[in-house]
DNA sequence: TAAGTGTATCAATTGAATTAATACACTTAG
DNA sequence: CTAAGTGTATTAATTCAATTGATACACTTA
């Protein structure tokens, strides 16, 4: 479900990191769901541990999932509202729309694009 | 016009390039515009000049400027078509959109944004 | 009590990014 | 022709974040 790319320049917990939450998001991990542990997914995925603890806790502190001590990791059942990653995304959705503008993309392409992504 | 953040995880060159692409599809670098030479771009940010020159050859790749030996480097008259650079695009426009919905925003506020974002 | 959870620590390694110095081939202005 | 300005290539060195490895701790649950 969670993989790695080693072609990717990108440091690993960043690709965990985003590979995640992007399941969250897209609804493959709902609400109260339980992640993989630290031991497990870093085992299954060939990597220290560390590495992924430090991916659990950049997501942690976005606010998509949480830990209990002693029983593991759970997806968050509250909406995240930091707002880095808030200005992060707006800025980063700005840059692209600009880019792909620039590309020849329409409104109506774009627009439709983005309908297909809602559900 | 171009500046490095020190505070930004990401590769100075990488930083550079993607502050030039936004120049260009911003519409503040036009068509044939000539950039700062690497020399002199290099000795404005206090950076090395290979440096300078990776941003330039990536950006090159991707079809948005291009050099003449001897005069410089300008800003593409074509529309690049870059399919590597047109995929990333796309995926990184999915990607946000969906975790945008995912916040919480609408339809209509996505739509509205990038129509402000056209032109 | 034993097994499973996330975490902390410290030392070590790895690899990309960046620098530094230099030289080359090209073009343009004088 | 000459000098200055263009991007590039090369090589060696440095720097720093990422990652690993080993180990131990505090917590929870069966």
């Amino acid at each position: 479900m969670i993989k790695i790319n080693y072609k990717d320049s990108r440091p690993l917990h960043e690709q965990i990191e985003d590979n995640i939450r992007q399941l969250i998001v897209s609804g493959a991990l709902q609400k109260e769901d339980k992640l993989p542990s630290v031991r497990e997914l870093s085992s299954h995925l060939a990597i220290n541990p560390n590495t992924i603890s430090r991916a659990y806790r950049d997501l942690e502190m976005q606010g998509y999932i949480y830990k209990v001590a002693g029983r593991g990791t759970f997806v968050s059942e509250i909406v995240p509202i930091d707002p880095n990653r808030k200005n992060k995304l707006l800025n980063t959705f700005d840059e692209t729309v600009r880019e792909l503008y620039f590309l020849g993309y329409s409104d109506e392409e774009l627009m439709n694009r983005m309908k297909d992504l809602k559900k």
